[in-house]
DNA sequence: CTGAAAGCGCTTACAG
DNA sequence: CTGAAAGCGCTTACAG
């Protein structure tokens, strides 16, 4: 790579004017402009961003990191949209690493080594042995949909969802109730069965048919809906059960599935409220999940001029009712 | 922030000895290298990653940059999808910037300032004014789902999208056909129903009826759906039409709804294939989303260690039908 | 095991 | 308008 010592002796000028033509001064005579220019032309020249910002003591490199751990999943992707936009603004790049089981060591060293200005950690709990590792990272850290005790935290009331759900569906004066989930769910999942249940148990208790489908995280959307089908008309004819709770929209769609095989009306609701929701006329709970993103962002942006605060903020944010039928 | 001299002064060693033990070097003494942490942790110590790269040399920084218009559009996720297992194998890092309209100009010049190893641009026409400013760019440039002459390019075709579609509907001996579309369509749009016209004219040619939509990106799907909805009811009541064709998956939503409504069955097939879609056991035409992000990256780790072969090398991938009904 | 010194590729007062 | 020189914060042979 040619260096601007390089453009300095092919044009016959010192690096000081060479520099002056990259930071496009006035203050370099025409002609000499356009040799140096020339110059950089003939050798391919690009300026090294590193010497630059080195030079210009740009500490900091204005560049936020994402730590995601699916870029398909579309709740994630409402997050990493909240956090866009309200970081775009601020003219902020933004790294993003995703995260498997497998590669976390490897993905946090780089993280480290990258001097970002700051980190989002998105639904992700720290093992102990990863503690020590964002101890030592002294730029803001936030968690999103997670927290992480002593960090700024920012996530949902998932037992507030499952409430919600429960109000819904006891407004249509169930007899009994089925609830769809999937087995292995992490906590924020298992969260809202426990609000549903309890909601249930206080106002108003009556039989509760649990099915837990195992689902892997690789099956296309079909298998899973198709699942959840099989097990509402399962509980509808074993049961009789005719209200529906299920642990997620996609889950939710086997049930509107399930509704031609059943000849009764079937109430159901969903959890997650993804955009093609709207479009089949799901009841459900909304996660705000953009509002979270652009939360999380408005935060790391006041812990830049303000670090660390005591203790570490946390905020929850509350799901709502869609209801759509 | 503190800088190496501050250490080496409060541990009274020289930057040479705490430079070792950044670099975790057993080569220091035990009590000299605890007395350096030490200092480390009082100063609250980070190094700067910018003058470590600086000082190793690393030129390109291991960093490869997307372009991505909407960061909401799952078929552009699908794209990052393939992009990111592909390049994250190699342990690189990414850097994404979402563009607006509004803010194109000021991404790129940050893009400029990346030195980046590598820049993948999706489904983004370069404007004339901005082809300049990529010309200067030297590290391998690659364009997704968009041709840009001179320029890698990697894209979908479109037109055989569109004939598989129109072959799949004729298999079912329609009468006449409906095909509902959006208004202002970019044009890898517009070739998908080319591709269908121009397959019907030639094996089949029968009464086309077209419908297009206005509609606003940041409308949420149901209203999408409702209009295609509409349009569909439309076509059947006035002309009988009871085969369709829909731009999208989220417009063929719509005729899924609208079969209700509709006393005969209607055979329809979309375009896409989001996840969702199967689900609803939609026939679709499938985008090999993540294929051209997984090619794409595949094509930019190559150029990387063969830079600029000519012409520049373009690779077209074929979509495919889904048949679900 | 440790330090003095050169170098990574740039920027920018300062002097002319 | 231009050049010599110091400096940004590190690394690393070299000598001891």
């Amino acid at each position: 790579m040619a260096t601007i010592y390089d453009i300095a002796k092919r044009a016959g000028v010192s690096i000081a004017t060479v520099s002056r033509v990259l930071q496009k001064s006035s203050k370099v005579k025409p002609e000499t402009y356009a040799k140096v220019l020339h110059a950089m032309q003939e050798l391919n020249y690009t300026p090294s961003a590193i010497a630059q910002r080195l030079a210009n003591k740009e500490i900091t490199s204005s560049t936020f990191g994402i730590l995601i751990p699916d870029i398909s999943n579309l709740f994630f992707i409402e997050i990493l949209r909240g956090i866009y936009d309200t970081i775009r603004l601020q003219e902020n790049n933004i790294l993003l690493f995703s995260i498997t089981p497998q590669s976390r060591a490897t993905v946090f060293d780089r993280v480290q080594k990258e001097n970002l200005q700051g980190l989002f950690v998105i639904s992700f709990p720290l093992l102990p042995e990863e503690q020590d590792v964002f101890r030592q990272f002294f730029s803001p850290l936030i968690f999103l949909e997670n927290i992480q005790p002593g960090y700024p935290s920012l996530f949902i009331n998932n037992y507030k969802g499952g409430e919600l759900a429960a109000e819904y569906l006891l407004s249509h004066h169930p007899s009994s109730i089925g609830l769809i989930g999937e087995k292995g769910s992490p906590f924020p999942q298992i969260e809202r069965f426990i609000g549903f249940k309890e909601y249930i148990q206080k106002r108003h208790p009556l039989p509760l048919y649990e099915e837990y489908l195992t689902i892997d995280a690789h099956f296309p959307y079909e298998s899973y809906t198709e699942m959840a089908r099989e097990a509402t008309i399962k509980l509808y004819a074993q049961y009789g059960v005719k209200h529906f709770f299920f642990y997620s929209d996609v889950l939710a769609y086997g049930g509107i599935k399930a509704q031609k095989d059943i000849p009764e009306k079937i109430i159901m609701i969903g959890y997650d409220d993804i955009p093609t929701s709207s479009a089949f006329h799901l009841t459900t709970i909304h996660q705000p999940g953009y509002e979270l993103g652009k939360k999380g962002a408005e935060l790391m942006l006041s812990l830049i001029k303000n670090p660390s605060p005591t203790p570490p903020p946390r905020l929850c944010l509350e799901p709502t009712l869609i209801v759509r039928d």
